[in-house]
DNA sequence: CCAATATGTTAACCATGGTTCCCGTTTCTT
DNA sequence: AAGAAACGGGAACCATGGTTAACATATTGG
C-alpha cells in the first residue's frame, strides 16, 4: 500500500522542485526488483518515469547512485526499527526481541522492493560503497545477536549469529517468492515462524 | 571437503579426456560464489583453470551454459534427494518429512556453492531456461508442501508454502552469510531451525 | 609414423549500454 | 519581461567483455 500509492500521486505531478527525483527512485525500485539491476537499462528508468534516457542524468549522477540511494534508505529505516526496538532492552529484553520480531516482520512485507533490493543487489555497488554497507549490516545483526543471547543466554555466539541470519534470510527469501499479495497474511506468518527460529514464546 | 578435494586432485592431470571440462566447472563454480556470475569474466575462468580465456570454449560453447550445467546440477541433486526423501511417504510422512530436512541440511551445506549459485545466478539465464528451471523447482517445492500439509493438515496452503519457502531460504541465506566453516555445526543448527519453522517435533 | 582430432594461444571483432555532448525548452527569480 | 538556472531530447562516444578467427601444438588411433 505505501510504496504504489505514493507512487501514483507522484506520477501525475509531472515537472517540479524535488518530486521528478522521488519518482526515479520509486519506478527504479520497481523496475530493480521485476528485472533485477543490471537487466534495467538507464533508458528503461527513464521511459517509466516519463522522460527518456539521459535525462536521468539531471537528477543522479548514474546509475549506481540510485542503487545506493535505495539501498541506503533501505538500510536507515533497518537501522532505524532497530534501535526504536532496542529502547527498553534494559527494561525487558524478551519483550524488546518480541517487538523487533513484530516491527521487522510488518516494516520488511510493507517495504517489499525496499528489502528485497538492499540484499540482491549490493553486490552492483563500488568496493568501497559495498564495504561500508555490508559492515553497518553486520552490526546491525550484532545487535540483534546480543538481544538473542540476553534473552536467551545459554545459546553459543555461533548458534545466535544462524537464528538472526535465518531469520531475516527467511522474510526474504518469501518476499521475493511472491507467494501472495496479501501484506496482512505474509507478515502474520512470518512473524510466527520468527519467533519459532528464535524459540521465544509468542506471548503477545 | 567434497568440492575442494576433488578440485586439487584433479588440477594436476592437466591435459585429458573430459577431467577439463570437470575442472571447469568446479573452479567457476568456485568464483561465481566469490564474486558472482557477472563479475567473473570468461577469462578469469580460464586463468583459474590454466589455460587462458577463449580455451574455454573448446570445452563449453559459452559462459551461460557453464552456469546453466552447475545450476541444473543442483537442480538435479535436489530433485533426487527430495524424492528418496518422500519414497516412505506413505508408510510415515512425519518421518518422511524429517528425513527430508535432514538430507536437506546437510546436503546442502556440504555443496555450498552449488546451493548458492542455483539461488543467486539463475537470472543469468536466457528467459527460456529460467522458466523452465524455476518451473522445476516450484514443483519441488510444492512436494515439499504437499507433504507439510499431510503431516499438518491444519494448515493452509498459504502458510505451508510460506513455510517451506522459508525453510529453503534460511539454508541459503546463512550459508551466504559465511558464519563458519565448520560443516557439521552448520547443518545441525540449520536442522533444528528448519523443523522448528516446520513446527515438527524434532524426534530423531 | 601419419593423418585426424582435440586442445591452446593471440589478436581482432562487435554488441551492449552507461555516459557525455550539444542544443532546445520550460520554470523560476527579480 | 529578461536572464539564469533547471530540465529534457537525440546523437555520438567509448569501455567492457563475451565471442569468433586464424593459426599452432599435443594426443590419439590405425
Amino acid at each position: 500500500m505505501a510504496e504504489s500509492d505514493e507512487l501514483e500521486s507522484l506520477i501525475s505531478q509531472g515537472r517540479k522542485h524535488g518530486v521528478r527525483k522521488r519518482v526515479i527512485l520509486l519506478q527504479a525500485a520497481r523496475l530493480f526488483v521485476e528485472r533485477g539491476y543490471a537487466d534495467t537499462g538507464i533508458d528503461d528508468i527513464g521511459a517509466a518515469v516519463g522522460i527518456s534516457g539521459p535525462a536521468v542524468y539531471r537528477h543522479f549522477p548514474g546509475k549506481q547512485a540510485i542503487l545506493l540511494a535505495l539501498i541506503e534508505l533501505s538500510l536507515e529505516r533497518l537501522q532505524e526499527g532497530t534501535q526504536a526496538a532496542l529502547a527498553d532492552r534494559d527494561r525487558d529484553p524478551q519483550e524488546a526481541l518480541i517487538a523487533l520480531v513484530d516491527w521487522f516482520s510488518r516494516s520488511s512485507v510493507e517495504n517489499r522492493s525496499l528489502t528485497l533490493i538492499m540484499q540482491a543487489e549490493l553486490l552492483w555497488l563500488p568496493e568501497q560503497d559495498r564495504r561500508r554497507l555490508n559492515r553497518q549490516m553486520r552490526q546491525i545483526r550484532e545487535e540483534w545477536v546480543g538481544l538473542l543471547i540476553e534473552v536467551r543466554p545459554e545459546l553459543s555466539d555461533l548458534a545466535a549469529r544462524i537464528a538472526v541470519t535465518s531469520v531475516m534470510g527467511m522474510v526474504t527469501a518469501v518476499l521475493a517468492a511472491r507467494l501472495s499479495d496479501d501484506v496482512r497474511a505474509l507478515s502474520v506468518h512470518l512473524r510466527a515462524q520468527m519467533l519459532a527460529v528464535l524459540h521465544v514464546p509468542a506471548g503477545l
